[in-house]
DNA sequence: TTATCTTTGCTAACGGTGTTAGAAATTATA
DNA sequence: TATAATTTCTAACACCGTTAGCAAAGATAA
């Protein structure tokens, strides 16, 4: 009675094709211009057949949202091992997300653009809660290590966090006309300054 | 002959209703929740009428666009003339800056979310270049009282920048759960780390 | 093998969106 | 008053996300 599973490898198998054809069109048109109806015609199938693997169009955004999490903790947790001092570890990471951020413009956009969550629902997804984790882990022992103990780890997350992000989001948004390189020392010398008021 | 001053007038003063609508829609149901027909409902008149004040929905979004940014130098010039030492008066435009964007949530949304230029153009935009100019103003007096007065104002204007966007866009995605009092707080910290590298 | 039943996928529609062509109505000029 | 110019409208185009309801295909049981 292989039926069944049969039919739930076939099923897989629709899903995963609606997903990476619609990953497709977000790579060659952006993420605005994912339609349900456009995946539906690549896809050789009726569009009602898509709603019967995702509840909605959000949904499909949101499953890449969950897979940018992934990917950037993946990365973000490579490095860290890299490096052994807490504040060197929080450097490399920082440097770790502006580059995903940067090779991953489709996955940054989604992950903070479109497909955001409602407040209360987003600490709840656990690849968004992973990655909070993974820094406050680090952050944790380089607070330890500095000269005020008692700094609220959750307070010095969003400061990071926040850093990291409004860099990004502003060049992002076309609002800063400059290089690469140049995203990249400001990103650096933001950090810089973060790094200190954690120990002195 | 006053038959054409009259009419520019009228058409005037219909420009000015759709403006008035398309913010009171706005601040109603949401940025997304603005669309051509709506307004035209609300004024009584036809929509193509819209397209003779306006070239496409980009063009009235970016009208709130330029407000919004007008609204912003207001009200970070009038803070910057209450403090005589640039590092302060650096510290109260960051707080006036927050504290626009908390009190002007759709502004600052169409600002940075939608109605955004592309890349080259944004730095065209008079209010997009004032609000630049300003911070950079201060930034080259603080930076001259510091230690290294070679540092680059351009470089540490997007530096300042991004993190006064960062925690707020953060925030406003639903990334942050906490409250105003604490986000404040971290703009504080992050600016105090900011002011520090600019004078050591 | 045939008849029933379940599952699957389809067509077609609903109610929206921005935008525009072309006709109709209004207004000003000769 | 007739003609010219302007203004405004209706109606359409080409999309969008979503879903109701029907047809076809598959599996199951007699």
């Amino acid at each position: 009675m292989g039926i069944v599973e049969r039919k739930h490898r076939m099923k897989e198998e629709v899903r995963c094709l609606i997903l990476e054809t619609a990953w497709k069109q977000i790579l060659e048109e952006g993420v605005n211009a994912l339609s349900i109806r456009k995946i539906a015609e690549a896809i050789e199938y009726s569009v009602p057949v898509i709603y019967t693997h995702f509840e909605s169009k959000d949904a499909i955004l949101g499953e890449f949202m969950r897979k940018g999490y992934w990917l950037l903790n993946q990365q973000m947790e490579a490095v860290k091992d890299s490096e052994a001092d807490p504040k060197k570890q929080l450097e490399a990471m920082a440097l770790a997300y502006w580059t995903f951020s940067h090779e991953n413009k489709a996955y940054y956009q989604l992950m903070f653009g479109v497909a955001v969550p409602s407040c209360e629902e987003a600490l709840r997804i656990p690849e968004v809660k992973a990655f909070g984790d993974l820094i406050k882990l680090v952050l944790k022992e380089a607070i330890a290590q500095g000269k005020r103990p008692d700094t609220s780890v959750e307070f010095k997350f969003f400061t990071y966090w926040s850093i990291l992000h409004g860099q990004i989001s502003i060049r992002m948004n076309g609002g800063a006309p400059y290089s690469c390189e140049m995203a990249l020392e400001i990103v650096k010398d933001a950090i810089q300054g973060f790094i200190y008021t954690l120990s002195a």
